[in-house]
DNA sequence: TGTACATCAGTGAACGCGCGTTCACTGATGTAC
DNA sequence: TGTACATCAGTGAACGCGCGTTCACTGATGTAC
């Protein structure tokens, strides 16, 4: 939310050495790397040793897996929940086919991080499917009430159904398939369920 | 192809021995279980401990984890693969649907193996993703032939779909979500493109 | 501004663990007579 | 049918490996004066 220089803020008073920002970051960007790379059950030594520090201080601002998985995370959905606002300015139809689609993207790019997150319940406090399920709802049920998807769909169900094409697609695959599979489900989902 | 009492024929000469072929049996039993509980990655020490074999006797039978997870699929493959060849009895899009959802069904019981065949290429003799390519596309053609289904999309896409969904959905979730969902996607591909 | 000090983050060797995989040996089985 | 033997499958201890995780120690940093 409150955003400096683009990037999140620090919570107040929890790193507070230099040194221990610095190295957070690194993390997170080795992190990223290797998560995309090798998949969400990626070596943790592994990450540490690209990041160039030890496991310690990897376990030092990140006791568990998931909480590195989902602070790597947190940009990402932050900016998708950021999109789906911004949408608010578009037509309900266009709004929402371009945040699915940015959606597709997101979970493409991480190799199975989104989907593994989605199934469990996080740590408190930053709980990753409660605001993609947020941000897709807004732009879900503006397209409801302008007539523009049909009712009978939740939020939930594009989630859904947007995480297994990106997961079946694997992130080597043909980008333009996923996209295309995309289009075909939105076709759906603007189309009357009364037609049938 | 050739079975004797409901189970696929052995190939002449290879396993010979009685306790040789009780074995293989028991490790399939046990892959299958394994698997379907702890996903394609499962322990093969556990899975031959669970058998009640030696890891030397489940490397004898299957030399690589491939080996065993395509042996583990290949019967249920091949009932796909006679599912569809009865279908044709019925109508064009009838078929189409019964034969995605028994495909779903295989695919969510399996906690991924599918999914985790379907992107790389197997051992040559066996290729699950061939055979189930093809059987999608005898029921695919057929309905696209009859009006049924659009005439863009591919067997591929609708493999990829069925995953996705089972993949997504995951196998504790809600059955009759992931049946909604490719119900969604069966009303898109019956859809005229020209609609758009 | 400069310095002394307390705090807190970083280090990385080390541990236990379970994994995949091998192999020298044992023993069950099928077959030939 | 019964027996001797060769074959081939089973055994399971053992190996090396990389993983997750810990912790006693070091050292960088921020702060108080």
């Amino acid at each position: 939310m409150q955003t400096v220089g683009g990037r999140t803020s620090v919570e107040p008073g929890h790193p507070r050495r230099a040194d221990a920002l610095r190295n957070r970051e690194r993390l997170l960007v080795a992190a990223r790397e290797t998560f995309a790379e090798e998949g969400p059950d990626a070596s943790l030594n592994e990450i540490a040793r690209r990041a160039g520090v030890g496991p310690g201080t990897l376990y030092r601002h990140f006791p568990t897996r998931r909480a590195l998985q989902s602070a790597v995370l947190a940009d990402r959905i932050d900016r998708l929940r950021e999109r789906a606002d911004e949408l608010a300015a578009t037509s309900p139809a266009e709004a929402l086919t371009a945040w699915l689609h940015a959606f597709l993207a997101h979970a493409r790019s991480d190799h199975g991080l989104t989907g593994s997150l989605l199934s469990e319940p996080l740590e408190p406090g930053f709980d990753c499917h409660e605001i993609i399920r947020k941000a897709a709802t807004l732009v879900l049920t503006r397209a409801q009430q302008a007539g523009a998807a049909r009712p009978d769909v939740s939020a939930d169900d594009l989630i859904r159904l947007v995480v297994g094409i990106a997961l079946s697609a694997g992130p080597d695959a043909d980008p333009g398939q996923a996209a295309r599979l995309l289009d075909l489900v939105l076709e759906a989902v603007r189309t009357s369920p009364a037609l049938e």
